[in-house]
RNA sequence: GGUCCUGUAGCUCAACUGGAUAGAGCAACUGCCUUCUAAGCAGUAGGUUUCAGGUUCGAGUCCUGACAGGAUCACCA
């Protein structure tokens, strides 16, 4: 970072004593050089040849011959058309080395005083968690991670969905059907439990509706008069009601799917610091429409109904409480945004939520500006695309849907599998290997729905994608169990690889050179990240990382080589490249091996 | 129908926010284990960036219009 703002600087006062032109620094980037030239930044020359009034070939050589004079760590300079490719010293690399090599922690920074929420997971308690939550789950824990390591102070919240007539229908279920069971007697993990007696209710409702079918009901009719959907319907005013028999069977359930929930949190490795449960929050909201309409934000239609107006925003009218003074959807996110701050007092507030509610969020945010809520500018929702089979669109009704505990320990097998082909475990007690199987399937699993652009939709192949070569999590998680070999072995051999070691060094081989400038990015790319909510720039730069020093890794030899200040470099090279995999990929969520 | 998102190698994804001859992985093919872990490395092949216009020194990226896929537009959640 700071060798490019000095070449920065440099360029803005040669275009004074050259141009007599003043430029901000904001107006000048350098980027990589392309492989094919020499050097390692590039200046585009183009947009600024008014100022020069030269060609550019002539503004790049005048502009290339002052940096070299003026500016030490710059050694040489070519032009190509309107490219001015600057050639950085080995020894002004060796800085840079050294500087970042002290930092024990490429991932931590200062704290910037703000405080962000981060609510993912989400989930409804009446089936258990499937493919699409995982990305969500990953996702949002990931975005957590990268904005802490920003200097945000992260709180992460879970807003579990746990009312409302999906709930009923299992409960409904499991009272005709259920025979007492429990997770005990049946084996079955709770909400997995209450999800089989939500599939048992689809089906005999289904059952229900073609009987009223053949009685001579049309299609709504029968929807609407089958017994069972009229059961759960009257279950749920009940439980508005505070019926003591349904919330304590609710109650019951309910618990059961979060004990479910619990060991797939655990096992997936997310974790929360807040919960808020929609059975307390879904009366919220309604304060906040009466003072939408007191401050003339919102507007009352003639049977009662409450609006707002977007036109203006180019969205539509947008309903916020029922003619009947019920809430919909909107009213208890409005009340829960305010929730969150009276908690908190956030400065800004994530929702990783699917794309298909990007219209909810956008009328959402909007109002809670319109209202002038202070943390309204800070809102923001990480909209993410759907997972796709390839067999298409995930459909429950149709059995089609990944369940997400299975999934996991198919990517756990897979791993153990593969690595006992390999022959990969000799030295591994038991439970090391089943550890390393775990950190293995977990990364695979977690690389590949973290490595895609979020707003993506993307493709997941159960037989394709459980890959464990290329650009996967355990390419990465084998690249840093290399280099921990290494690490053992130079301590075995008693190398001083600290600062000392090579002090005096000043050459480097390209393949050194290239993995310095790829390491001196990781804080670059963790502000991307932060300021994008992505996690697939660290991911991607994560293979990039892994890839270079794999390189370096063939091309160059540690042991035999006989110069012991370039031995003791190339193993603190290591050592730095190895810091760096393992911060990058614990923001990411996944655990790096030392051995596999 | 209105609005929003997406469209890049056979497949899965990149492309530093407008820069050079569009890059990786998988699959295919060719080399490299007597040397620090071959879950690796080097190489070959694979492209009219869906199409048609426009903006400018320069467009996968920006604007317009088609086409294709998806989402959304309930007094549902």
């Amino acid at each position: 970072m700071e060798l490019q703002e000095k070449i920065i600087s440099t360029i803005q006062i040669a275009f004074k004593d050259l141009f007599e032109h003043d430029l901000n620094t904001e107006g000048i980037s350098l980027q990589p050089t392309r492989k094919e030239f020499e050097g390692t930044f590039t200046f585009v020359i183009f947009p600024f040849l008014k100022v020069t009034k030269l060609n550019p070939e002539a503004s790049g050589n005048k502009l290339g011959e002052y940096l070299v004079a003026n500016c030490a760590e710059i050694t040489a300079y070519n032009v190509v058309k309107g490219f001015l490719n600057l050639s950085v010293s080995e020894s002004s690399w060796m800085n840079v080395f050294r500087n970042i090599y002290e930092n024990p922690n490429p991932a931590q920074t200062t704290p910037n005083g703000m405080k962000v929420m981060v609510e993912y997971s989400s989930p409804n308690t009446n089936k258990p968690l499937h493919l699409g939550h995982l990305r969500n789950n990953f996702l949002g824990f990931a975005v957590s991670q990268i904005l802490e390591a920003n200097g945000y102070e992260v709180i992460k919240a879970n807003l579990v969905n746990d009312r409302g007539i999906h709930i009923c229908k299992s409960m409904v279920a499991y009272k005709h059907f259920g025979n007492g069971e429990t997770p005990e007697s049946s084996g079955l993990k709770g909400d997995h439990l209450a999800g089989k007696y939500y599939v048992i209710f689809d089906k005999e409702y289904k059952k229900q509706i073609n009987t009223l079918k053949e009685q001579g009901s049309t299609e709504d009719e029968a929807k609407k008069s089958a017994p069972l959907i009229l059961e759960a319907q009257e279950m749920l005013r009940l439980w508005e009601a505070g019926d003591k028999e349904t919330v304590d069977l609710w109650k019951k359930m309910n618990t059961w799917v979060y004990e479910g929930f619990d060991m797939t949190y655990k096992k997936m490795g997310v974790s929360f610091d807040k919960f808020y449960y929609e059975s307390n929050t879904y009366l919220l909201g309604k304060d906040i429409v009466a003072e939408g309409l007191e401050k003339g934000v919102f507007f009352k239609k003639e049977n009662g109904s409450v609006w707002v107006d977007l036109t203006a925003e180019g969205l539509d009218e947008k309903l916020v409480l029922r003619g009947d003074g019920t809430s919909v959807y909107i009213t208890q996110d409005l009340g829960t945004a305010d929730l969150k701050y009276d908690d908190f007092k956030i400065d800004k507030s994530v929702y990783v939520v699917g794309n298909e509610q990007d219209y909810h969020f956008d009328v959402l945010f909007k109002i809670m500006r319109k209202l002038g809520r202070p943390y309204g500018d800070g809102l923001h929702h990480l909209s993410y695309g759907m997972v796709d089979l390839p067999t298409g669109k995930m459909k429950s009704r149709e059995g089609t849907v990944v369940d997400a505990d299975d999934l996991i320990q198919e990517m756990i097998d897979t791993a153990e599998s593969h690595t006992k082909e390999l022959g990969k475990i000799d030295g591994f007690n038991e439970e090391e290997a089943k550890e390393l199987y775990e950190t293995l399937g977990l990364g695979a699993l977690k690389y590949f729905l973290l490595k895609v652009d979020p707003k993506k939709r993307m493709l997941f192949n159960p037989q394709e994608s459980i890959e464990f070569q290329g650009n996967t999590g355990p390419f990465i998680q084998y690249s840093h169990a290399r280099i921990a070999s290494i690490l053992r072995k130079a301590d075995q051999v008693g190398v001083d690889y600290s600062l000392n070691g090579f002090e005096e060094l000043e050459k480097l081989e390209g393949a050194e050179r290239d993995l310095i400038v790829m390491l001196n990015d990781f804080q670059k790319k963790l502000k991307i990240a932060g300021e994008e909510y992505s996690p697939s720039v660290i991911a991607q730069y994560m293979f990039d990382l892994a890839k270079e020093y794999n390189r370096f890794y063939a091309e160059l030899s540690i042991f035999n080589e006989t110069n012991a200040q370039v031995q003791a470099f190339r193993i603190a090279i290591s050592a730095q490249t190895a810091k760096t995999i393992k911060a990058g990929m614990k923001l990411l969520g996944i655990n790096v091996p030392d051995r596999m």
